[in-house]
DNA sequence: GTTTTATGACGCAAACATACGACATTTATT
DNA sequence: AATAAATGTCGTATGTTTGCGTCATAAAAC
């Protein structure tokens, strides 16, 4: 989760990037797809829904815990997952943010 | 820039995987925020900018260029980078209309 | 109370990413 | 032509991530 040189970057840029990572990876977007289109927050039958096994799954929906992005509730031997929405809303907000300081930028790229 | 077992997912998620990747580095946020920053496209004084070795930021430049976010113009000894504002706009727009998706999920979380 | 079910934790191999020094290349300057 | 400047390319060491099997645990069903 963190990289050796990191810490000679801005907390911003650092904390920015480390989310970015959270998604940079196809199983963790389809486990926040599949709960964002789900009623109701169902269990580990994400792991049915995912095509990897059920260990790399477990994995994975760790990770978006680690992040806050996602949490668990645990009832009886299940524990049903969802998204964590102000979390979500957090990184929806700073991503964009940079997307338009990005978008917005001058870029008179002519010599 | 791929996955072992990728393929598995679809090319939507793959895609936007592989753009929040790109993002998922301090040195790359940072070299994209210094671009955004400039008047004028500035060469390789982003080497300067950076606190990484002259090597490593050309190779955080050329993932960059990879993913057809920035591009450069030679002149002379020196190359010019900027910013590709299309490449920009349209991560912008993937991006945000993702988390917009997970960000207006019902999330009805209580059992 | 034994078995089944649902799940996490641990450990490991293979794949990838990061960081950097040394060398190559290409244009500018002298 | 010889040298200096600005970059890219290659090789490589070290660190990180991914994917999975095996084992551990804890509640439910029998």
């Amino acid at each position: 989760m963190t990289y050796a040189k990191n810490d000679v970057f801005t907390p911003d840029l650092q904390e920015l990037a480390a989310f970015a990572k959270v998604l940079a990876h196809p199983a963790r977007l389809a486990i926040l797809d599949y709960l964002a289109g789900q009623e109701q927050c169902i269990s580990g039958d994400i792991t049915s829904e995912i095509p990897l096994s059920r260990t790399t799954v477990s994995q994975h929906l760790q990770e978006l815990k680690n992040a806050g992005l996602i949490h668990g509730t645990v009832s009886g031997t299940r524990i049903y997952y969802c998204l964590e929405q102000e979390k979500i809303g957090e990184l929806k907000v700073r991503m964009h943010s940079f997307m338009e300081k990005l978008a917005s930028a001058k870029t008179e790229c002519s010599i």
